[in-house]
RNA sequence: GGAGAGGUGGCCGAGUGGUCGAAGGCGCAGCACUGGAAAUGCUGUAUAGGGGCAACUCUAUCGAGGGUUCGAAUCCCUCCCUCUCCGCCA
């Protein structure tokens, strides 16, 4: 959520900004209801006080011997009582006002950093970087579906009948590369400082407002019909909210969280696209990486999550690119982004296999997460990065280790955790 | 799901209508004492919003919401949560 006083004081900071995400708006209206929302306030608080010297007045008199029915104790009282009507209605006033200002703010993305490279779709986004060598392209490579058919590694059509389409069953050494990968991924970050945390998966409406998913993007989530409970579409959702309403000391941070967790995500609009394989499914196992740190390291710490999802790649010996996403196609709650896009030889593409975010204190707002340094508390700094995404990583390494004989060559640092270093 | 108990500041805990954002203790910070430390003493130590250059000040908050009252942590109503026992259960 976006600061009321920039609002206030600045509307067209916002407007400019947003503006490079592609949005124009008007933002006067809304200025005009926070600016309403203060003054009225403002009239309240200085009533209330009005009312508060009035009781105290009431109590003295009393206390020193007045009559409670005397005509001067009445007259306070009346006084008071006029006070309090007044206050209930500019009360109501506000709360209205209030409540209508929040929904609209709520709606709003984050502004983009400074940083971030402008644009207008995802044929913007600027490429970063390239490591390792692309395996070429071969007639017979197979993409990594057909690979998973071949060695009956999971099960697409049997698992419409138990769910429907979008969704996989692994089976046999596809299941056991699955658990394989998200030990491997939770070993790895466990071993540089992160905090491993299996958190619940339905999360209320409070966790998915406060990491900014509601109220904007509700028909991506699946919700749980009798209660206040949704699918988490992401690890990002329950670990912001581990720490929502808090103050946390300056010192304890950064906060470096590991979080395997299955995500669910309806896939509305991208019907006919990746319908075959592991790469969009309305399940997914993912392994995040989450920061709150102090809002002068954010920056730095950016840096820091999106080389720790890169070294997942690299100990797995998958040629990336890395790209830094332009302002026209970045999330909701980012303030810059980086995608780590794997090669996919049987494909002949990169593919996202990680999205690194800083959100500067945008969710921090949200979910009222600060940290206290002296004197006062300010709000804190989240980042999320995926480490990695699991079911892309699988098909990832069967297009980029698959061998002429049909079997796939796992990467030695696998083995330990498959068990073997081939797959067929 | 049934029955009972309870929710007060970072923690413990007092407070049943008035000057209570809230005794006392613990913890923490600063100062004093000390060669240094411990012990001791003094001072300070919640959050959010508004005003002010600042010192400071106003408002709200004792699980949440509503009500009674000039005045509510305290009385009334509704809801939520936690704990214990029973039931069910991996």
């Amino acid at each position: 959520m976006l600061d009321q006083r920039l609002l206030r004081d600045n509307p067209e900071l916002i407007t400019q900004q947003l503006g490079r995400r592609g949005m124009s708006l008007d933002l006067m209206g809304l200025q005009l209801m926070a600016r309403q929302e203060r003054d009225l306030e403002e009239q309240r608080s200085n009533l209330q006080a009005e009312g508060n010297r009035i009781g105290k007045e009431v109590g003295l008199k009393i206390k020193g011997g007045a009559a409670p029915n005397s005509p001067e104790v009445q007259e306070l009282r009346n006084e008071g009582n006029r006070i309090k009507h007044q206050v209930a209605v500019l009360e109501e006033e506000e709360k209205a006002l209030e409540a209508k200002l929040r929904e609209q703010l709520l709606t709003l993305p984050n502004l983009p950093s400074p940083e971030a490279p402008d644009g207008r779709s995802e044929d913007d986004n600027v490429e970063i970087k390239r490591w390792g060598t692309p395996r070429a392209k071969e007639d017979w490579l197979e993409e990594h579906w057909q690979i998973a058919e071949r060695l009956e590694l999971f099960e697409a059509e049997r698992s419409v009948r138990i769910a429907q389409s979008r969704f996989v069953t692994l089976l046999g050494q596809g299941a056991r590369l699955e658990r394989a990968l998200i030990n491997f991924m939770l070993d790895l970050h466990g071993g540089k400082g992160y905090r491993e945390v299996l958190p619940p998966i339905l999360v209320n409406s409070a966790s998915l407002t406060g990491s900014g998913q509601l109220p904007k993007f509700a028909e991506e989530s699946f919700r749980c019909a009798e209660d206040d409970l949704w699918l988490t579409p992401t690890a990002e959702v329950p670990v912001t909210s581990l720490h929502r309403d808090e103050v946390i000391p300056a010192e304890q941070l950064p906060l470096k969280y590991v979080a395997y967790t299955p995500c669910f995500r309806r896939e509305a609009g991208s019907y006919g696209r990746d319908t075959r394989g592991l790469i969009r499914l309305h399940q997914f196992n993912k392994v995040e990486l989450y920061w709150f740190c102090h809002p002068e390291h954010s920056a730095e710490a950016h840096q820091q999550i999106t080389a720790d999802a890169e070294a997942v790649l690299e100990a797995l010996e998958l040629p990336y690119r890395k790209i830094e996403l332009c302002t026209g196609d970045m999330g909701f709650s980012a303030s810059r982004t980086y995608d780590l896009e794997v090669w996919l030889p049987g494909a002949g593409a990169y593919r996202e296999i990680s999205s690194c975010s800083v959100c500067g204190d945008f969710q921090a707002r949200r979910s009222a997460i600060r940290m206290k340094e002296g004197k006062g508390t300010q709000l804190v700094h989240t980042l999320n990065g995926s480490g990695l995404a699991v079911g892309r990583t699988m098909a990832a390494l069967l297009e980029n280790g698959q061998q002429v004989d049909g079997s796939v060559k796992l990467p030695a640092a696998l083995v330990p955790y498959f068990g073997s270093e081939r797959i067929g």
